[in-house]
DNA sequence: CTTGGAAAGTCAACAAGGCTGACATAAAGT
DNA sequence: ACTTTATGTCAGCCTTGTTGACTTTCCAAG
């Protein structure tokens, strides 16, 4: 019962369109719910023993993505403030994982790269994420992936796309 | 380069295998990043005017699906500690918006109902939210929704998965 | 060459929302 | 009667986000 909205255009259109139903976008919503609690959940165990949270393995991740990135394009990407970003890329530095360059062009940029140390860590949390997914694609199927890839490109912010687009095969 | 892992097997079997290459996981990875951010954005907006959060949110969406849940039920769900949920369930019966009922079977169990006022508020959020997935779904049509849902349920931790499965059609 | 503004860093203070540990109460179960 | 379960609460801590103010560095335009 109550099931109203979209739904009604299912009669009226040619083609079936329940999976438009406020059921079904419920649906969804929990999905992306349920299924990011697991997608963080193995890095977030990792992080536990290094002392580190979050927001350490975001920053890691991006600067392994693009290294030599600026802090300025971090922020962006990463949506917080300097001040916040700039507290965990601290610890980073001090910690010898990542090293903060001054920039030949533009010396008031830092560019930003994983140290070895960095970079084995990046590898612990990568790979623990990616043998989830794996599982996760492998049970699914090929055209399950595209389907999923293309919905949550879909509900990113169009400014957001932008950074998930720019890395096809160039920034690695 | 440097693309080894799962892409051997490629040719190995009679079916390609490149969706489970290591860059492939890395961008399956990212597009969690991203989407998710986008999932959050429109009811954080909303939260922000009435001065909650996103625990908030959590909250009053699985009262809403689950009406009459108790405490226990939502902790299991929510993953958080009796300390954490009591927080900001205390603030919503303060406020008025959810309703907290002694059980009438067993005295010890308090079970939640949305308020008027919560329901108003959920709809607030969740219509924002719905909003965006619609476009996504809409955009994306209904075989990638279809691989969408299948991927996110195989992302969850078994024990999670119960939880999202558990509201087929029943809770409502 | 000076100056305006951008990029980056820093300090202080604060809030949300996680956590642990300890303890209280009521009710159910044995 | 005793134990276990469900819930609530107090105190204190951590991470990670925020704002605001201020400094340093340095490019670039006047």
């Amino acid at each position: 019962m109550a099931e109203r909205g979209a739904a009604q255009s299912s009669a009226t259109s040619g083609e079936s369109l329940l999976f438009l139903t406020d059921e079904q976008l419920r649906r969804g919503i929990e999905a992306m719910f349920f299924a990011y609690r697991g997608f963080t959940a193995d890095p977030d165990r990792i992080l536990e023993n290094h002392a580190y949270g979050r927001a350490h393995h975001r920053a890691i991740h991006f600067i392994n993505r693009s290294p030599g990135t600026t802090v300025n394009n971090l922020l962006a990407i990463l949506g917080v403030t300097k001040q916040s970003l700039n507290r965990v890329l601290r610890t980073l530095v001090e910690d010898g994982l990542v090293e903060s360059r001054v920039g030949t062009r533009d010396k008031r940029e830092r560019h930003l790269y994983l140290t070895d140390q960095g970079i084995a860590l990046e590898r612990e949390l990568s790979e623990a994420q990616r043998t989830r997914m794996r599982a996760a694609y492998r049970a699914a199927g090929p055209e399950a992936v595209a389907g999923f890839r293309t919905v949550l490109e879909q509900m990113m912010d169009p400014e957001l796309r932008r950074h998930y687009l720019a890395n096809t095969e160039a920034g690695t």
